[in-house]
DNA sequence: TTGTAGGCGTTATCAG
DNA sequence: CTGATAACGCCTACAA
């Protein structure tokens, strides 16, 4: 049963004042055990819940924080958004924080808009940079409490993410290593910022180990069916020894290419991806790629979040939560035929 | 800037009382179109936004609603949830109304419950039917609005759902009439209410093309990749035409395995999913199936809720919203060759 | 057509 | 340690 009793129910049934079952429920305030204790039975027995809603009228607080989604069809099925929600839930429900979540289209900002100026919310959780970031511009210029997932240069903001710089890194490193020396990168929206980061990986990469990426193997923006097919088309030509896709998506559209224009993987060509995930898990052959953990991902931003908005000094924070998956897509062709 | 004006504060500066602000931004009562202008104008320069828990107290009402999430890992990533999430919000942020999300992990409501007792929400939308059903239990018996996704015995509850029956009875009756007698059905969890549903639609189809399925062939809460291996290895030896996947993951799962088994699709066997969605959009060779409209679905479900609390009577509905796909893995054999 | 006063459920202030 | 009383921002009889 859910009670609609109210804490002057209680204070009436208990013959005290209302004033004191407040702080019999928040501790604040000096109050004997015995009256603590009584009320605390009371509401055990009658399963009082406090309207949080008035209490964050008193407080000027909502406990409520909003998430944004991306809503673009294609992108919004990713797993990595819902991991991310049940890493915030699972750190926000403990706190008796809410989450609501709100989807942001092509850069239209007014639902962000709608729950901060009506006060739905103390904080915000953008999922995602963008280099034109209307969102974190928008939260910016109104100085509301947020944190994005991902990375920005702007040292103002407060930002978690996690650390693809390091393990794209190291899985293009690994590649190289074993003598994938041509290196051909297909990667997806620039005007994401982590397609930036990702694609700086795999020149530092080539870097380190004194090599040099070839510029006609770097395929940006690649976006739809046709443009994947193009590119996959022209490295095969361009006789690179291994394809990076930058997402997993991206890489299961080229698995499928490959197959329809037999190129096989990994005797043809290999195939590895900048993104882990389940989309990935039924791909034959199975896909080398760096993977990370959202929902610790998402719980950090929870958490970073909660202390901005309680007024602690915050900073950003990248996690360094990835690993690396080699396998079968990236052996080299004289491995695969000894096997 | 997100503007910190109360109604009040309206009131002083336009030398009215709070009462006509009140009335002139909720358009209740009646008040002088010139007043009525003022205040708007004032509200449009000012950017005032009302505080919608303040109303709310007054109303009794939150202005939000519910939506419980699975949170299984390996469930949780779907895409159904997620185009759900975005159709239920195209409807509520129109109608001012905010979607909060919860997260339900084997049966564990007490998430549920805090949002509802502390009247976080004014409604509740369960995103999935399942045959011991606490978190609906709870609902109906506190007297919660809410409605469900999926399909009920209860004619008490309000449901909604896509034609899963329809849908799922037509793909299976294409196929039998396409010659693929020996139909082997592979499904998941049959605590779902959908699981129970899409082998009821597999016997009917049967029913109506008076053939009889073959109960050897069919293979139950197949959930681990262990056993998925174990029944292809089996329906192989069973001579099956055709192996029904009850999910796109199971597909997946099963696609991957044959590769791996070296069983050829189409030329070996068939197979087709009850279920379409972007994970199969890689998968190679295209696979047979039925596809939803979940965007739709969401909203719609949306709207029931939205009405319900408003305590408008509303009726369960079955959407008729779902598409087949026959798509190469379901080709016979001798057409394949041929082509 | 407009204003006054009280209430929604809780916390905060300031006395006792 | 406890209790009035006044906020918090808005709505809504009831009165004018």
């Amino acid at each position: 049963m859910a009670s609609n009793i109210t804490i002057d129910d209680i204070a009436d049934a208990l013959g005290v004042s209302k004033t004191t079952v407040s702080r019999a429920i928040s501790g604040k305030g000096r109050i004997s055990e015995a009256t603590r204790e009584k009320v605390r039975a009371y509401i055990e027995e009658h399963n009082y819940r406090p309207n949080i809603y008035a209490r964050g009228l008193a407080q000027s607080r909502t406990y409520n924080i909003g998430v944004v989604l991306p809503g673009e069809y294609g992108v919004v099925d990713l797993p990595f958004f819902q991991e991310c929600l049940a890493g915030m839930t699972r750190v926000t429900a403990p706190a008796g924080i809410d989450v609501m979540v709100t989807i942001m289209e092509d850069g239209d900002i007014t639902n962000l808009q709608r729950i901060v100026e009506h006060h739905k919310v103390d904080g915000i959780i953008l999922t995602r940079t963008m280099i034109e970031d209307r969102a974190a511009a928008y939260l910016q210029e109104t100085g509301f409490p947020f944190v994005s997932i991902g990375t920005s240069d702007d040292p103002d903001r407060i930002c978690i993410d996690q650390d693809n710089l390091g393990g794209c890194l190291e899985l293009t490193e690994k590649l190289l290593g074993a003598g994938l020396h041509r290196l051909a990168l297909i990667g997806g929206n620039e005007s994401h910022v982590i397609t930036r980061t990702r694609r700086r990986a795999f020149e530092k990469a080539h870097e380190k180990l004194g090599l040099q990426p070839d510029p006609d193997l770097i395929y940006m923006n690649v976006l739809d069916p046709a443009r994947v097919d193009w590119a996959v088309r022209r490295i095969m030509d361009q006789q690179a020894d291994c394809i990076v896709c930058m997402s997993d998506r991206l890489a299961g559209n080229i698995l499928m290419r490959c197959s329809s224009l037999e190129i096989r993987i990994p005797e043809d060509i290999r195939i590895a991806s900048y993104y882990d995930s389940s989309l990935l898990e039924n791909a034959v052959p199975r896909v080398s790629s760096v993977g990370f953990n959202e929902r610790q991902l998402g719980a950090e931003a929870a958490r970073l979040l909660l202390r901005r908005v309680e007024g602690e000094p915050v900073e950003s924070r990248i996690l360094s939560n990835y690993r690396i998956y080699i396998r079968q897509s990236t052996q080299l062709a004289e491995d695969c035929r000894s096997s």
